[in-house]
Order: C-alpha cells, then sequence, then structure tokens
DNA sequence: GATGCCGGGGT
DNA sequence: ACCCCGGCATC
C-alpha cells in the first residue's frame, strides 16, 4: 500500500519534483525511465503506465491480501468504496481548515490516478495545468462570469459531490504554493463566501448558502432541491480576511478593520485589499477577486502595481476624489477579467490609465480620430507625480513595477 | 537636467 | 511573460 501510493505519486510528480529523487530511488529509476520514453512518444509511455498501474495493483493485492483476507474479485470496488470514504474525510477536514495538508490525500490521488490511467478521468491538473485567475475567456457573455478562481481559493469550498476535483485541485494547491504558502494560512483567517454575479455582491458565511443563492436567485433553479450540478461554484468566491499579512500591510495604509466587511454583507466589503509591497499580500489579493459589484458612486481606482503585466485596470470615476501621495492612495485589488462596457465617460475626458496594448488601442478608438500619420502620438505626459519622483531613485524598488521598467506609472495614473 | 514612458531587446 | 534600457518627448 504505502510503497504503491509511493510510486504512483511519484510518477505523477515526476516532471515536477526532481529534487525528491534522493527519497526514491527505485521510483527515481522509474521516474529516469519515464524521462526517457517520453521522447520515444507518448504511447509508448501510456503503454507503460498501464502496465505499471497493472502491476502496482497486483502487487498491492498481494501485499494486502498477506494480512487481510480479501477475496481478490472484490478488491477494485471496495478500493473504490474506500477512496469515496478517504476523499471525503478529506474533503472534510480541507473545509474546515482551509490549508490543511493532509496526508491522506496523496495516498488517495495514487490510488485514483491509477484509476484514471486505466481510463476512467482524465486528470486535469496532471496534464493540462491548473487553473487560471487571469483566465480571459467569455467576457462577452454577461451569462457567465467566469470568475477568476485561483486553485488554492477554489479548494475549500467545492462541493463533496465531485470528491475527485476536490483531490486534484488540493493536488493544484499544493503544486501551486508550495513553498511559502503555509504561514499565510493561519487562524486569523476569516472565510465569506461572495457571489460573483453581475451586479450581485451578496456575502454569505457559508458555502451552502451562497451555493443556494446562487442557484435560486442567478441560476433559476426552481424548487428548493439540493440538486447541484456544481456549476454554483463557479459564481462565487471566497473571500479570505487574512488579519495578519492585510494589517501588516494595511499599517499604512486606510484604516478598515477586516471585521467590518464581516458585518456588513450587503454593501461592497472588499475594500480592505490595498496595495501592499508582501507577497503574501498579493496572493491574499488575488484571492479576494471580485467580479462584478453593483455600480459604486464613488471613484474607485482599481489596479494593482502589476497591472502592467495583468489586466488593465479600470478607473471608474466619480465625486469622491483620492489624491494620491506617498503614504495612502488608491483602494486597489486584482482587477476582474470583466471590461466595463457602459460607464458613461465623456471621452475627452477619458484620459485613462494606459494599460497593456488592449486598452491603448481603446482609447485610440474613443478618442474622435487621431491626427494620421502622426507615427509617435505620444500621450502628454501626466503632471502628476509618479513613483520616481515621490520615492526618488534611492528607492527605486519601491516604485510600481512599470516604473521600475520604464513604462507608464500603474501606481499614480492620471 | 530631470522625468515619463515608448519601443525594442534580452532572458 | 518578465525585466531592462536606449532614446525621445516633455517638463
Amino acid at each position: 500500500m504505502t510503497f504503491t501510493f509511493q510510486a504512483e505519486d511519484f510518477k505523477r510528480d515526476s516532471s515536477k519534483k526532481l529534487s525528491h529523487h534522493h527519497l526514491f530511488p527505485l521510483a527515481m529509476e522509474e521516474d529516469m525511465k519515464t524521462v526517457d520514453t517520453k521522447k520515444a512518444g507518448r504511447i509508448l509511455d501510456q503503454e507503460k503506465e498501464n502496465t505499471r498501474s497493472i502491476c502496482l495493483l497486483e502487487q498491492k493485492r498481494k501485499v494486502v491480501s498477506s494480512n487481510i483476507d480479501v477475496p481478490p474479485a472484490r478488491k477494485s470496488s471496495e478500493e473504490l468504496d474506500m477512496d469515496k470514504v478517504t476523499a471525503a474525510m478529506v474533503l472534510t477536514s480541507l473545509s474546515t481548515s482551509p490549508l490543511v495538508r493532509s496526508p491522506p490525500v496523496r495516498p488517495n490521488e495514487g490510488l485514483s490516478g491509477s484509476w484514471k490511467e486505466a481510463g476512467c478521468v482524465p486528470s486535469s491538473t496532471s496534464s493540462s495545468g491548473y487553473w487560471s485567475w487571469s483566465a480571459p475567456s467569455d467576457q462577452s457573455n454577461p451569462s457567465t462570469p467566469s470568475p477568476p478562481l485561483s486553485a488554492d481559493s477554489f479548494k475549500p469550498f467545492r462541493s463533496p459531490a465531485q470528491p475527485d476535483d476536490g483531490i486534484d485541485e488540493a493536488e493544484a494547491g499544493n503544486l501551486l504554493f508550495d513553498e511559502p504558502i503555509p504561514r499565510k494560512r493561519k487562524n486569523s483567517m476569516k472565510v465569506m463566501f461572495k457571489c460573483l454575479w453581475k451586479n450581485c455582491g451578496k456575502v454569505l458565511s457559508t458555502a451552502a448558502g451562497i451555493q443556494k443563492h446562487i442557484r435560486t436567485i442567478h441560476l433559476g433553479r426552481v424548487g428548493d432541491s439540493d440538486y447541484s450540478d456544481g456549476e454554483e461554484d463557479f459564481y462565487y468566491t471566497e473571500i479570505k480576511l487574512n488579519t495578519d499579512s492585510v494589517a501588516e500591510g494595511l499599517s499604512s495604509l486606510a484604516p478598515v478593520s477586516p471585521s467590518q466587511s464581516l458585518a456588513s454583507p450587503p454593501t461592497f466589503p472588499i475594500p480592505d485589499s490595498s496595495r501592499t509591497e508582501t507577497p503574501y499580500a498579493r496572493t491574499d489579493t488575488k484571492l479576494m477577486t471580485p467580479l462584478s459589484r453593483s455600480a459604486p458612486t464613488t471613484l474607485y481606482l482599481v489596479h494593482t502595481d502589476h497591472a502592467y503585466q495583468a489586466t488593465p485596470p479600470v478607473t471608474i470615476p466619480g465625486s469622491a476624489k483620492f489624491t494620491p501621495n506617498g503614504s495612502s492612495f488608491s483602494i486597489s485589488w486584482q482587477s476582474p477579467p470583466v471590461t466595463f462596457t457602459g460607464i458613461p465617460v465623456s471621452p475627452t475626458h477619458h484620459h485613462h490609465p494606459a494599460g497593456p496594448g488592449e486598452q491603448r488601442q481603446h482609447a485610440h478608438t474613443v478618442l474622435s480620430s487621431p491626427p494620421r500619420g502622426a507615427v509617435s502620438l505620444r500621450k502628454p505626459r501626466g503632471e502628476g507625480k509618479k513613483c520616481r519622483k515621490v520615492y526618488g531613485m534611492e528607492n527605486r524598488d519601491m516604485w510600481c513595477t512599470a516604473c521600475r521598467w520604464k513604462k507608464a506609472c500603474q501606481r499614480f495614473v492620471d
């Protein structure tokens, strides 16, 4: 059993975790072979995997039956049952503490892995990667918000009806955030669930609640039946309020107590994820990606330090005025992959934050037919102080990324 | 001269 | 994609 798990596990991770080789000499051999055969072609590989799976199952059977008297014929179904039970346990533990890296997950993986390879369910994680939160997909379709779900935030509230997914998510979490994460998750984490449906910012404290909300309100599932095809999962996200890192990052910024957002569900509860320079807080920011919000009348400067590389920032003008200075300025979070098409901004005043290409071109189309032939349609330099001016050359590491790269400043947009 | 940032190159 | 920098426009 144990051996099987290790070998299987190793096979799955072989492409990534080369550093673990010294732990499993046997597996290393296997792995090397796998690497070699990769060049020869996937078919061979597949064949090999299957054979190995069979061999391992055989081996497993021997080991188990030497200890326990089990009829071999029933073996597979029993294992499946145990699979489910273990998966349920794992999911339960996951739902209570999001980052429990519970060892039972791995053996489970091993087992399900062999079943999968035998042709049951293809594992999306091992082959094609993981969920991406910058999913550029259907922005055009208003009925599918397609929220940016990181594997990390996705994991804890997967419905137990899908044990396989739960396992995969767990693995994805491990793969994605292997190194620095453990200190992020502490018991100071508050978890809420926010509906991502357009113009609905409902926040509930339980996954079941939000699922029900989405089912009934948005998906129009009539009758309060508990039937769920898991679709709701895509329409809500988990809001983690890490009092530690947030407070850490916020120490010099606007004082917004996390509990405040807990106390006021109907309002928009996000603005505590402010700009920080700490990677941990930045990760948190990703977790708290709101997809849509009921249009606020105040100014929201939506950007991140890395907005230059990431999705373009969205600026919603309004009555309130933020005056950026060194210590406190815009509320920022990872801007969701939604294009705010209906914002009534007079084109002449659309001196927007220059984002990457797409946004720039958009500006050109909005601006009334720019003079032809002018090759360098350079936008006039903004008068606001930029990172360079504010922080100075000596504090270059405090600049926003764009400034550091001599790009249009993303922190102090004009 | 200082600053902002586009365009382009390196990895 | 990320990062850096030459060089130009603007202040």
